[in-house]
DNA sequence: TTTGATGCAAATCATTTGCATGGGT
DNA sequence: ACCCATGCAAATGATTTGCATCAAA
């Protein structure tokens, strides 16, 4: 007896959709967490478990990014290609915009290796810490 | 009462010196159990405690890059500037070896962050995989 | 002698998983 | 109806921490 694993359809749940529109409307690199306790306003009944469950699919899928940073994920829904600052003073993690820097990346790597996507992390001071 | 937190001096011990020996003569970015059953090989008595808590010194003193990938920690003693490719099949994770990408991420970054370091993590399928 | 480092054990905390039930298609 | 997704609770596993003792300076 063959189990075909191609044949596992994704279904479409409130819950699914609701993560993916917080995703997409903020700018903050949320953390399964901040991200449930958001959702949680709209639809009481969701579960941390449910969040990451979600969280992964989506990130498997392409429909957001999955980041790593200070020992926890971070999610994205910004898919263009741009960078992650990380204020090793407040934690604060902005953005850079030099798309040019991704291409530059995605170009030059020269090895076997077949690229499925780049992630470029800069560790550092943000502008607010400076001063 | 001030507590002047400067007067505080780092000691050498074999384990710090033993943990970076290590770190130094693989090329193989092991994570902290990896370390310790090494390193426990030369000293029987360490404990893994001892071994993180080394492990975060030297990257704190930038004698060794701490990564993070796939949800823990990985250790690098080579600090050249070069990225860090990671298999999506078998979990490997190989080099690449072209200075001109950190380089150029370095130069182009165009905004108020000051950068002490970065990190160029590249997903996908390595040689051995694609067969 | 001073006080940072170690070993040990326990705690922490983000993330995952098993299972019965619910709900998309 | 089929079977993937959810909620709940428990498990997992990497990393950290408190404390008495050891040892580098």
């Amino acid at each position: 007896m063959v189990i075909n694993k191609n044949c596992l359809k994704e279904r479409q749940t409130i819950q699914k959709t609701k993560i993916l529109e917080y995703l997409c409307s903020v700018t903050s690199h949320p953390n399964a967490e901040t991200i449930y306790n958001h959702v949680k306003k709209v639809i009481p009944s969701i579960t941390l478990a449910t969040v990451y469950r979600n969280l992964n699919l989506l990130a498997k899928n392409k429909k957001i990014l999955k980041l790593e940073i200070n020992n926890e994920f971070r999610f994205d829904g910004d898919l263009s290609h741009h960078q992650h600052c990380i204020c090793k003073k407040c934690g604060r993690i902005s953005d850079g915009f030099n798309k040019k820097i991704n291409e530059y990346a995605l170009k030059n790597l020269n090895n076997n290796f077949k690229i499925d996507q780049v992630q470029i992390y800069y560790y550092g001071t943000c502008k607010n810490c400076k001063k």
